[in-house]
DNA sequence: CGTCAGTTTGACACGAATCAAAGTGAGTGG
DNA sequence: CCACTCACTTTGATTCGTGTCAAACTGACG
């Protein structure tokens, strides 16, 4: 497991047990379904490369997605945690996980306070960016939350990734978007042709270049996420 | 520190660490604010007694409620965990808060895993609350919306309270609901109006009066929040 | 060349926001 | 004890944003 720009550093000792900790890796492919709502997991993931979404659904379908997971992300703490799965977990590139088991997990808090510690620091930075969801879904516009989506992938990306490339493509197409931002597909597509005609963003075919950040930044009037070192587990 | 009726009691030696890493007691008028966003918290506390709910603001002043705070929650865990506060916490009705210093969360996750593990499941079992308002804010109409946060509310205060009383009374007003529901108030005046025309609620004077909690599920088509004994830190 | 998933567009309907104003009840001071 | 205020709730009229329906367009793929 090597360490990852942007993500704090172990002692050896911690070392040593996460790599002991790691009961497997494994590859999935783009579409693949990791974790489903109901399920009681036996395992705890940590996402090594790729992107995913996490998302519920209502008895008819109407579908939510709660966010978005990139490399360094936990899946599964919560079922792990408290019981069976409330949300599933699903795909959007070919993905490499590592496996923990769920049953080591006081092991760990037991052993190493330290990787304890960051695993209640994950928790509470996804909390952090669902409450920026809940705000932009409960008090922003159609326009303002197409935006403020955008600018938090992209800036998401380029923390995970280090700041590679100026042009990031997302991974995403309008359905995802729509479904995030809680809008009809039609309505999603229309407000983000109007980004588009603002010269904010451009659209492909299943992905998202990004042309201004700032801009959307502006536009949703978005902060961004306070920059920290990320625990990697 | 009492164990209340759902929690999960301690060991002699965590009771023995907890109160001695309790540094204080207070109490907040019902309006007071807690913490406030952008505030760097010396403390982080737990909720005896008490409503109180977390909010964010856009410059604008549009305001988005995230959640309610009952007794056995904890306040301001990312502020200490993260950095600054994202959120402003606010009393709904006078409050009692056991205060920790946030520099000793360390201590407890080094010389107590059982609580640092409490501490992880409580991140995560807001999480879960945060996903099921999310899929609410984005998914759900508002009548359905409506009935899904007065049955949450409902459930959360029996859960907490012990089912003492048949008739709960929540001590928020419409203007809370509007913010937590993303609606404005006039027409949640209007939903509120609906559940009660179908006998699901009665309104009080800044109170709810909840009186069929199942048809109240039923509509908003939502399971309730599986049972499950809290830690209390 | 046909199919299919995804994107785009226009017409129309509907739910929620806004504007405006009145009603209610608790608390306050004269 | 009565007027007055203030916070909160209620209602009706109108506007606007978003959803729905329908259909065409695009490019990848077989």
């Amino acid at each position: 497991m090597r360490v990852m720009p942007g993500f704090r550093a172990f002692g050896p000792e911690e070392l040593h047990f996460v790599s002991s900790f790691k009961a497997g890796e494994i590859v999935a492919e783009a579409g693949t379904t990791i974790l489903a709502e109901g399920k009681h997991s036996e395992n705890l993931y940590t996402l090594l490369s790729g992107w995913a979404f996490r998302y519920k659904l209502l008895p008819d379908g109407r579908r939510q997605i709660l966010n978005y997971l990139l490399p360094g992300d936990l899946l599964g703490l919560q079922g792990s945690i408290i019981g069976e799965m409330e949300h599933s977990v699903e795909a959007l590139s070919p993905l490499v996980l590592c496996v923990f088991q769920r049953s080591r997990l006081d092991e760990l808090f037991a052993n190493h306070p330290g990787l304890g510690f960051d695993v209640t620091w994950l928790a509470a930075s996804e909390e952090r960016m669902l409450d920026e969801h809940l705000l932009s879904l409960g008090r922003r516009t159609a326009m303002e939350r197409a935006a403020y989506l955008i600018a938090f992938l992209h800036q998401r990306a380029v923390s995970v990734g280090g700041s590679l490339a100026k042009t990031l493509y997302l991974p995403i197409n309008q359905q995802h978007v729509a479904d995030t931002l809680g809008l009809s597909i039609v309505h999603t597509n229309k407000t983000l042709r109007k980004l588009a005609d603002r010269q904010l963003i451009r659209w492909l075919d299943r992905a998202c270049e990004v042309l201004d950040v700032e801009g959307l930044m502006r536009l949703a009037d978005w902060d961004g996420l306070p920059a920290h070192k990320r625990p990697l587990i």
